[in-house]
DNA sequence: GCGGACTGCTTACCT
DNA sequence: ACAGGTAAGCAGTCCGCG
């Protein structure tokens, strides 16, 4: 798969002309080149919408158009004179009087109109305030009209957002520019597919259909391929342990490397007199050039930035782009803010010409993390991910970047653009894909479904939906006044309300378990229930029947709710169409790879929609429906577990949406899915069946075997971030042992040989053979180390002595330190020597890592050391654990 | 002045 | 800046102890 090096590679000497002084090159005219022409043509085909933003000189939104056939961006500037506008619930003649409104600069004109309003469950008129430019509506710190105005609503939108709403337009779906108007592409979908969905659905509501056939084209689009260049820079640093500043952007830019989807690898150089190199040696297909001026240089980056319509960096907002930005004016007066085709904003960084994607922004959402890589990867550093997910890690330095030779560091900032572009490229494409439906999914920009999390792109889905059935969008602390907040009590401190079962575990090892659980539990509960937060505790009297369980809050039984249609439909399409075709054999590679990725990206959304309704800053806010949720979750799995009982099969354990079932028959578990459709209206299906499961008596913790011997491990210890190396190795070695126990009669065996893989362990402990690295303790570092106030953990002690040395420490860096003889107990990995290590410490780690399954198999620590009480009370030396 | 019981803080995990 | 529930380890506090 990897080429050996030595043939890869090839010896280039540094050629005279590029060692000595180039001759003079007219900096001026250079810059010319760069003033870059947009093109707006008045026809253009089938092109994809990438970008929306507004432009302030021209006063109107802005879209960008990705053209696959010509891989270049065209503009198309709004020519259906849309304004930026909010609304009042005040009548026109009431507004008038409002005297700093109407001498707003900013203040175009009135308008009424009638909307609905889910709060009220009735049509209102509202006052539609139009103005000149968006930032008169909000943006400014004061004289804004939504704070003139007593009462404003929709005025939190941003501008562009309130274009692709109004004008019912989806980022990432494909347009044509006809005379000089933007039009959605006709285009046919295969019937069968159409058909074959809208068949499954043929029993549903005609609302809830709707939903169904306004998804479908959305999913079913192809997604083209775009043309795109990764980026990376490295800067010059006096100061070795110190990140370089971008606002400052004090030292020079020393190297950038490009790789892009068109096969282009450069890498450009800054000459420096203090580097004498003579030869550089770099892969063939990688083309170098030197620059001695550094002004140059940056021309040159620029030059290529404007070439692609999509640039793609890993943390160039907050560094590379805005460093260039920065570094660009400081050295040459000249490059100014209009020339450099980069706009940098408060938190993000775009592009003039394209979009930007930093695809650091992108990795480090909680729910990219967890939902759409399954915690593949736990650092969101480039090394990190592209380790995951490529099997291609950062190159190792031995010394500074500023200290490295011209190929070392063309090698190495070559390998972090390569990493960053592949990442955008395995399995065929997939992160594109995503951030593509993503985009169609939120109705959101790419630059912008990049940056935010699930909760923004919740609210945009919503928001687009209310726009297009004319619903008002209820003002926060109106939905909050309204529908009040929780009844339950959580059970833990600070919590807002009950969330939901877990049961206690059955302690031992059980052979034969098959799990069961409700497929998408909380989705399925808003789709069956009806929730939303205009339903929920709606006005009508006769609605007021139709309860929570375990709530005294009442759902609506006249109109259908949105988030119940929009999550339900969501729902629907994954677990019955998505998902299983993802699955299907029958379907050509390609296709099922395309729906695995609309199933990944469906099932990202969906894991939040209901979490969000009890976060506060989402823009709908409504903790009722995510306390019902909860409780109807609750009531759910208590029934099931009652219901199984009363079959005789005993239950195990269980955990919000699932229940281990001990040894049952095929019959009774039949039983038990029909009871569930019939009295619950849920999907129950078995999940897994285990070979056997060991459960000690605590929760969220166990290890499953399956008929393969592939082994499931939950929650131990053994196999967290931050357990030390040495540990998780020993506990890894236990799995292999328990992963061939196909009877009960293998235990003996197995027990037997795990007490020798614990006993090594204590021995190699005792005798210091594990290195400090083998031994560290890996801590994330959840804040700056001096932003804990209340108490100082360990790993934050350790850090202190890491910044002593002058080492700079961000939130997110993991922090290696091992247990240490004496104050303050703790060391970063990098300065412990063997002695001073802790060892008693560790014995205790290697007791309460491995008491997790040694419980569960009836074994104990101690005896498996064989130790006596005195001699732990004792202490133990080195006699008495080698006989 | 010291240790045990307790609470609270922090991180990593499960669903 | 999606939720709540659980485990583990440690920091810090309080109280009693001739």
């Amino acid at each position: 798969m990897f080429q050996p090096l030595e043939q890869y590679f090839r010896d280039t000497p540094i050629t005279e002309e590029e060692r000595t002084k180039p001759k003079e090159v007219n900096i001026q005219r250079e810059i010319e080149s760069l003033a870059f022409k947009l093109e707006t043509p008045s026809n253009l085909p089938e092109s994809y919408m990438v970008g929306v933003t507004y432009d302030g000189e021209k006063r109107a939104a802005l879209v960008k158009l990705y053209d696959p056939e010509s891989s270049k961006i065209y503009f198309w500037y709004d020519n259906t004179s849309h304004k930026p506008y909010c609304f009042s619930d005040l009548p026109e003649k009431e507004l008038q009087k409002i005297e700093p409104l109407m001498s707003h600069s900013g203040f175009d004109h009135f308008e009424v109109v009638e909307k609905y309003d889910p709060l009220k469950d009735q049509k209102v008129k509202m006052s539609k305030i139009l103005a000149k430019d968006p930032l008169a509506i909000g943006g400014r710190p004061s004289g804004c009209i939504r704070d003139i105005i007593p009462k404003a609503w929709e005025a939190d939108i941003r501008y562009y957002e309130n274009f692709l709403y109004d004008r019912n337009l989806v980022p990432g779906m494909p347009y044509e520019i006809e005379d000089g108007n933007l039009v959605p592409v006709d285009y046919k979908l295969p019937k069968e597919i159409v058909d074959a969905i809208n068949k499954m659905f043929e029993n549903e509501p005609k609302e809830y259909r709707e939903f169904i056939d306004m998804w479908i084209p959305l999913f079913q689009r192809p997604v083209p391929k775009i043309r795109r260049v990764a980026v990376d820079i490295e800067v010059y640093s006096p100061v070795v342990t110190r990140i370089p500043d971008p606002q400052a952007a004090e030292y020079p830019v020393i190297c950038v490397s490009f790789v892009s989807s068109d096969g282009m690898k450069k890498v450009l150089l800054l000459r420096r007199p203090e580097r004498k190199d003579e030869r550089i040696k770099l892969p063939h297909d990688v083309k170098v050039e030197f620059y001695d001026d550094e002004r140059r240089l940056l021309i040159e980056i620029f030059k290529v930035l404007l070439e692609y319509p999509v640039v793609v960096t890993f943390n160039g907002d907050e560094f590379d782009m805005r460093y260039l930005w920065h570094r660009a004016q400081k050295i040459e007066p000249s490059l100014t803010k209009e020339i450099i085709p980069i706009e940098v904003g408060k938190d993000f960084t775009s592009m003039k010409y394209g979009v930007h994607i930093d695809l650091y922004r992108f990795f480090f959402n909680r729910s990219i993390q967890v939902y759409a890589f399954n915690q593949k990867y736990r650092e969101s550093t480039l090394g990190n991910i592209g380790m995951a997910l490529l099997g291609l890690g950062k190159l190792e330095l031995n010394k500074p970047v500023s200290e490295l030779s011209y190929e070392d560091l063309a090698n190495y900032c070559l390998r972090d653009s390569e990493i960053t572009y592949r990442l955008t490229t395995f399995d065929d494409d997939l992160v594109m894909n995503l951030i593509m439906l993503l985009s169609r999914i939120a109705r959101m920009p790419i630059e912008d479904v990049t940056r935010s999390g699930v909760s923004i792109w919740i609210r945009s889905m919503m928001f687009y939906e209310h726009r297009r059935r004319n619903m008002l969008i209820p003002r926060p602390e109106d939905l909050l006044a309204l529908k009040g907040v929780t009844v339950t009590e959580a059970i833990i401190k600070g919590k807002k309300y009950k969330g939901a079962i877990v049961v206690e575990p059955t302690p031992g090892v059980h052979f034969d378990v098959a799990v069961l659980d409700f497929a998408s539990l909380y989705p399925s509960i808003i789709k069956r229930w009806n929730l939303s937060y205009e339903t929920i505790l709606c006005l009508h009297p006769e609605c007021r029947d139709n309860k929570v369980p375990g709530t005294p809050y009442w759902i609506c039984t006249k109109r259908y709710g949105l988030s119940s249609l929009l999550i339900g439909s969501l729902k629907d399409l994954r677990v019955k169409w998505y998902k299983p075709k993802s699955k299907d054999e029958g379907l050509p590679e390609a296709v099922r790879d395309l729906y695995e990725v609309i199933q990944q990206a469906l099932k990202v959304i969906l894991n939040a929609s209901y979490g969000v309704f009890g976060a506060e800053h989402f823009s709908l806010y409504c903790p009722p429906v995510a306390e019902s949720t909860a409780a109807i979750g609750r009531y759910a799995i208590t029934n099931t577990i009652e219901k199984a009982q009363s079959l005789e099969i005993p239950v195990l354990y269980g955990d919000t949406d699932s229940i281990f079932l001990k040894s049952p028959a095929e019959r009774q578990i039949k039983g038990l899915i029909e009871w569930s459709e019939k009295s619950l209206s849920m999907d129950l299906d078995v999940d897994k069946v285990y070979r056997y499961v060991a459960f000690s008596s605590r929760k969220k913790n166990y290890l499953g075997v399956y008929p393969s011997g592939s082994v499931d491990i939950k929650g131990l210890t053994g196999k967290k971030r931050h357990t030390p190396e040495f540990l998780k190795e020993a506990f890894s070695e236990m799995v292999q042992v328990l992963s061939e126990v196909k009877t009960e009669e293998d235990f003996k065996q197995a027990k037997e040989k795990i007490k020798k893989i614990v006993r090594a362990c204590y021995t190699k402990l005792k005798r210091h053979e594990y290195s400090p690295e083998e031994l560290a303790i890996n801590i994330m570092l959840g804040k700056l180390p001096e932003k804990y106030l209340k108490t100082t953990p360990q790993h934050v002690k350790a850090a202190f002595l890491l910044t002593r040395k002058g080492i700079e420490l961000r939130p997110g860096d993991i922090i290696g330190f091992v247990k240490v003889i004496g104050e303050p107990g703790v060391k970063p990995v990098q300065l412990v020597s063997t002695n001073e290590v802790d060892t008693s410490k560790y014995i205790e780690y290697l007791e309460s890592t491995f008491e997790q399954v040694l419980d569960a198999l009836g074994l104990d620590f101690h005896e498996i050391l064989g130790l006596t009480r005195l001699e732990r009370f004792m202490g133990n030396t080195e006699e008495n654990i080698n006989n």
